[in-house]
DNA sequence: GGAGTGATACTCGGATATCTGGTGTCCGAGTTTTCGCGG
DNA sequence: CCGCGAAAACTCGGACACCAGATATCCGAGTATCACTCC
């Protein structure tokens, strides 16, 4: 089991969008540049989490990306879903009802057992992303990085964002 | 994130080989054909549940799989790492490490905060897998299933598990 | 000097190659059984 | 009838193709900006 790579980028690129100032927006071009990753890729990710309501997208000069939604309002689990899709990890393929001991297929009436448990896991797997919020990750981000990490970033991120028009 | 079909073959085969009698044994091909899967492709896991210590196999005529331990004492956490692996779901490459912004490694102490909300989250996971035990699965595959698939495995099962020859 | 208009530059979005890891298969190593033979 | 031995049959184990999905890229659609021209 792996979880797309993405998910760490659009991660990252959300707690970076999170601290623009009022509606400003950045360009997947800057946030590539900032994270050191291929552009065109990131921009694939990026229009996911605009598809999935959690960025916006702005077109043409001084266009970008911005939060569609106030940060305390999006989970890691919004991000990871939007993603990586909502497809649970674990697909029963219903086994059970092949080979030579099967009767017909409405015998079968609850989940298989099996099916249930590793529902319920990601249940919990799920409930525990959605305890954290952008908000969240951002401020344990602002707590416990490197001053100089943080000084840089927001003069870079004064560099790069583009004013809100409006 | 998609978990290897493999896991499902392994619990499913699991609960089964936990209802032999004693130390009987069951080939693979018994089990191949039992949940009508290919025979050469489950072996592969069922090895993995070999080398995890799950399983024993036993080689020649009148050989097969058995439990190597009681069946209150395997958990589905158990089936789904043998399968899948150990390894976390989500790895941070460390991206933050990267771009412009970036200072020297060094300064970078704590792990990533994304990577520790997400790894908690998986730790949430493990646990739910790991409250399920072989015993219980299989105690809920026997009050909840259809009469007929019950006494039809108990009848297949007799007739293809291997006596212990101690 | 100001307004209008066209070209331009920059943005995001979708269609298209490439590549790793899961899926599926085959053949070989090892062991117990079984049959035949000799005593 | 009993013991011995070799062949055989069946088992698991590891090495080899195949394929789907993630990874990575390029080109096209759309829009605000900017410069130029005309009034």
């Amino acid at each position: 089991m792996k979880l797309s790579e993405g998910v760490e980028w659009g991660a990252h690129c959300a707690i970076v969008v999170a601290g623009l100032t009022g509606r400003a927006t950045i360009p997947g071009k800057a946030l590539a540049e900032y994270h050191g990753v291929s552009e065109t890729y990131l921009l694939k990710h990026l229009k996911a989490l605009v598809t999935a309501g959690i960025f916006e997208s702005v077109p043409g000069p001084r266009g970008g990306y911005r939060l569609a939604r106030d940060a305390a309002e999006i989970t890691l689990l919004d991000i990871v879903e939007a993603i990586d899709g909502k497809q649970p990890a674990f697909r029963c393929t219903e086994i059970r009802q092949r080979g030579p001991t099967a009767v017909e297929a409405c015998a079968y009436r609850g989940p298989c057992g099996i099916n249930r448990a590793m529902l319920s896991a990601e249940a919990a797997w799920r409930q525990a992303l959605a305890g954290h919020t952008l908000a969240s990750l951002a401020a344990g981000v602002a707590t416990t990085a490197d001053p100089r990490v943080i000084s840089g970033t927001q003069e870079w991120l004064a560099r790069n964002e583009r004013k809100s028009i409006s």
